[in-house]
DNA sequence: TGCAAGAGTGGAACGACGTTCCAGCCCTAG
DNA sequence: CTAGGGCTGGAACGTCGTTCCACTCTTGCA
């Protein structure tokens, strides 16, 4: 095949599909989904649409691939000598900071599940699940609630993080919705009332780790 | 305010935010998110597209809307008597048979959080589980928690679901997975590879019930 | 009763988007 | 040296969200 030989020769910037999705991550980092345009990405390729066509299907495949290599890269780098929790915590929080890095990533992930990187998440957990000691008829379901567990809350964060990600302070943001929250009336939501206080301080990240270990506990209490 | 009146007198079918959004939600559960579009919308309800603005702000506006009177439907009736865990269980449900059902939603809720809808399933997850015990430090973090789980491994489940509603076959699509997985390898992958296998099989309803389970089995044994 | 004002409507028009199409480039095989 | 195809760049098409405006109908006021 030729291909390579030709790409090289044919421009000193080729274009490829990695360097498309390349910049399509880079624009989706800097405006969100909204600011990735053919139109755009051509200008910043410095070529036309229809080159781009040649190397991607179309918008939806880009959006898979560029998912694809955010999480691929944030799950595989994963050192297992630490122990059963402490790797599923670090795959957990790999997978967490890359879609907090990358908030489209987490819509993205509601929208297209089965990325190529799934099985390496699956393996990592399923295998120190394994090691942990969870039995064989509970290992299957164990492991897919983890990872849909770890995948939905960062995507959920995600969501939120894109409210304070515009300019706008993180704590006012929060203040204001504990605002709303605390004017509901304790009659009728006591808990939320008394709880709105709590909501502007608090460490997504530290919560995010919170609930994983309370997965964890639940799955080693369960036998 | 002469405003009811005013609707009631000038047409049979007058237009309103209601009448609207629940259009919107027949279009989006018929044909997902791109069969939502104003010029649909306009032709269902026998209008304009600028009629429609004067209710509503702009397509975000009406998605958050379509996404919290789906949401909210499926919270209002909550029977609490049946103990915290029956409760949690049945609210849980509830969101998850929601998003199963209206498989939009679960894209909607990892691009826009905070809605409406969302103290009420805070209440109702926070005050069970503080009658179940857990101590008033945890109580944030866990509830939380709890919240993201839900909506995430709902919503996650909800981007499998649009794979095989589509018109293919839902055991089909999970055994071409299932084949995919198979040919990982066993030697990189022998988890995955070992329960490939058990993925067409699994009930999706029962494996969310099973993970929200061991999430309160971790709560509970952790004081 | 008549009339100005404004709530509410319907559809034309605009700009931007995803996508398709195609004429042409340049490298390579023969 | 030439034919062919991988690859490019940009014009063009149809559709979308959104805006704009002329218009209707009702209501409050004189």
């Amino acid at each position: 095949m030729t291909t390579r030989q030709h790409r090289e020769a044919r421009r000193a910037d080729a274009l490829s599909k990695e360097r498309i999705v390349e910049a399509a991550i880079e624009m989706l980092d800097a405006g969100g989904e909204k600011a990735l345009t053919f139109r755009g990405l051509a200008e910043r390729l410095s070529t036309g649409s229809g080159a781009i066509y040649w190397h991607v299907a179309n918008k939806d495949d880009l959006l898979a691939a560029a998912t694809d290599c955010v999480i691929a890269h944030a799950v595989t780098d994963v050192a297992g000598d630490a122990g059963p929790r402490n790797t599923i915590r670090t795959i957990a929080l790999g997978v967490f900071d890359a879609i907090d890095a990358h908030p489209w990533v987490g819509a993205q992930l509601a929208r297209r599940p089965w990325l190529a990187a799934l099985p390496h998440i699956f393996e990592g957990f399923g295998s120190q699940l394994e090691a942990l000691g969870v039995p064989e008829p509970m290992l299957f379901d164990s492991t897919s609630a983890l990872v849909a567990h770890v995948l939905g809350v960062a995507g959920q964060n995600a969501a939120n993080g894109r409210l304070y990600a515009q300019g706008t302070d993180r704590v006012a943001v929060l203040g204001t919705v504990a605002e709303q929250w605390a004017r509901l009336g304790p009659e009728r939501f006591p808990f939320v009332h008394r709880v709105a206080a709590q909501l502007p301080g608090h460490d997504d990240r530290v919560q995010f780790l919170a609930g994983v270990d309370l997965f964890l506990r639940g799955v080693t209490a369960a036998h």
